[in-house]
RNA sequence: GACCCAUUAGCUCAGUAGGCAGAGCACUUGACUUUUAAUCAAGGUGUCCGGCGUUCGAAUCGCCGAUGGGUCACCA
């Protein structure tokens, strides 16, 4: 909007804080004390809301890092006020940027009288600019001696206790914002969040890997066994669903030659919540043609490691108290052996499903009626083998059944060349030699409609021009897709994926 | 979805046997020109998550509900 001849602003712009929207008469004492601040800003003519831009040309953690040969210096920095020690006409505050705090020393004589009575009445979580020259206090802490200072922007919220911090765990997921301001392990979080998602990408764009976008919005939605969202587009006026997973569109592009794809985004899964569970959340896939499953181990050893060296410096962690050693060569076993090793059952001499189903039942572990040979051995497995999978350990070998997408052993049909990781006894990735037979994935396909049919929601739906795709010739592929959330919270020491999401998915408050 | 736990001042938390609702921080006023959880003096905090009930009397006991957390189930 452009307005000229505006000679008498405060024709067009109230002066005061709204009333009628701020209700301030019913306000507390806390929150009218600030805004009637605001408003003796406004009417004094300083109101910070109108600054526009701040020169910065140094922050906290430059100061502090370089003080030898910054002592003496004059510095222009920025940041909110975190709290304030005045002792009548000279002051302490500590200011917090992007870096980190520094103390600020602000005295009467350096920045004038008018300039010191306004700061005496600024708020911890104000936002100040200020001026000043870099010292040292008598106490040794590095400061700043401000000569000029400037409001920027008024806190109409008191901010949380300065020793306890924001420790509510609904407000801090709720208002993120607080929790960044009083809680700097967040920040960190955060902060390493991002140096791992750039190291993954970083890893695979240095091997050749294309960096692709596949469509969030599906007809179809495949590529994993999960319940997706429902959406409507009007204009076409048809239901499309968001992805569960970007697999079956990265396989396409296998097929369109590109040969070496991944995709590192978002996935919405409708289903329950827990500390490893949000509605929303970040998954890596990439295949890589002429590859199979064993270079998908090789690779996932590589980009988590990598992960882990830039972030903790090491591959050697802590995760919730215990040690983890994900230094590879990583433990491999088949999950026949894991289960015969853990549970004390050789799935090889059991032969058919219902010496399987009876087996299952001698040992009361839950499986559907008509439950098949893999099916109970994977029963087995998350019964007897998950919880022990500690050290990162790559199970491999899957039975068809549980792994419609995935190409059969050539020696041993039932099973499939397919992997899981687990490290903390939790799945942190998923690959396997990509099934490339059109026929046979019709089949699967089929079999995974029959499930449906029979009340399995998560059954995988038939994907007809997938399917196309897979009859031009797809070259024999290996994809592999990790957990990003999940890597996070382990290198991140996180107890619940909530932790790692900066907005993790609440129920709205009424 | 089932079960368990939590909800008290802006924040962190006490609270009782069912009997006037508390502390620290923050805030307000005053003192203080090198403090750092600054200090000193004085001051006001409130839908005790909501509703219903029991009771002379409910933050406290009961029931229903809300939100969050945890465990289990499903999943990555």
């Amino acid at each position: 909007m452009v307005v000229d001849d505006m000679t008498d602003e405060n024709t067009f712009v109230n002066n005061d804080v709204n009333i009628a929207e701020t209700d301030e008469n019913n306000l507390r004492e806390i929150l009218r004390v600030r805004r009637e601040k605001l408003n003796e800003l406004k009417r004094n003519n300083k109101d910070p809301f109108k600054e526009v831009k701040y020169e910065v040309n140094s922050s906290s953690l430059q100061i502090k890092e370089n003080f030898e040969s910054m002592e003496g210096q004059r510095v222009s920095i920025a940041g909110r006020i975190m709290s304030k020690r005045e002792m009548g006409k000279a002051s302490f505050c500590d200011i917090q940027d992007r870096d980190g705090r520094i103390q600020l020393y602000v005295r009467i004589n350096e920045v004038g009288e008018e300039a010191y009575e306004d700061f005496r009445k600024y708020d911890i979580g104000d936002i100040i600019g200020v001026e000043g020259e870099v010292f040292k206090t008598k106490k040794g802490e590095i400061s700043v001696k401000i000569d000029k200072i400037k409001l920027l922007a008024k806190s109409l919220q008191p901010l949380p206790e300065k020793w306890h911090g924001l420790r509510d765990v609904e407000l801090r997921y709720r208002q993120r914002y607080v929790d960044l301001i009083v809680n700097p392990e967040v920040k960190e979080t955060f902060i390493k969040r991002s140096k791992i998602i750039k190291s993954v990408r970083k890893y695979l764009d240095n091997r050749g890997f294309l960096e692709v976008e596949t469509p969030l919005l599906n007809p179809i939605p495949g590529g994993a066994n999960a319940r997706p969202f429902i959406t409507h587009h009007n204009t076409l006026d048809i239901d499309l669903y968001l992805r569960i997973a970007p697999e079956l569109y990265l396989k396409r592009l296998i097929v369109g030659g590109l040969e070496k794809v991944y995709e590192l985004g978002r996935m919405f899964r409708n289903e329950g919540m827990s500390i490893k569970h949000n509605p929303e959340f970040t998954m890596m896939e990439v295949y890589q043609a002429y590859a199979d499953y064993k270079d998908m181990m090789d690779l996932a050893e590589g980009i988590i490691t990598t992960a882990a060296m830039e972030v903790t410096g090491g591959t050697k962690i802590v995760y919730q108290g215990e040690e983890i050693d994900l230094t590879p060569p990583w433990n491999r076993i088949t999950m026949l052996e894991a289960v015969k090793k853990y549970a004390g059952i050789d799935f090889d001499q059991i032969t058919g499903d219902e010496e399987a189903r009876r087996v299952a039942k001698e040992r009361g572990i839950q499986v559907e009626e008509n439950a098949k040979w893999g099916e109970v051995l994977n029963a087995f497995f998350e019964e007897y083998v998950e919880d022990n999978l500690v050290q990162p350990t790559i199970v491999y070998d899957y039975p068809v059944e549980i792994s419609p997408l995935t190409k059969r052993k050539p020696d041993r049909p039932e099973l499939t060349e397919r992997f899981e990781i687990f490290i903390v006894g939790r799945e942190f990735g998923n690959a396997y030699s990509e099934l490339n037979d059109p026929i046979d994935q019709r089949e699967r396909f089929l079999d995974q409609m029959r499930k449906r049919e029979a009340g399995d929601e998560e059954a995988n739906m038939i994907d007809e021009d997938f399917l196309n795709a897979l009859e031009y010739g797809m070259p024999p592929t290996g994809g592999l897709g990790i957990g990003i959330d999940r890597l996070v919270m382990l290198l991140t020491d996180s107890y619940s994926i909530r932790d790692v999401l900066l907005f993790p998915t609440m129920r709205p408050r009424t």
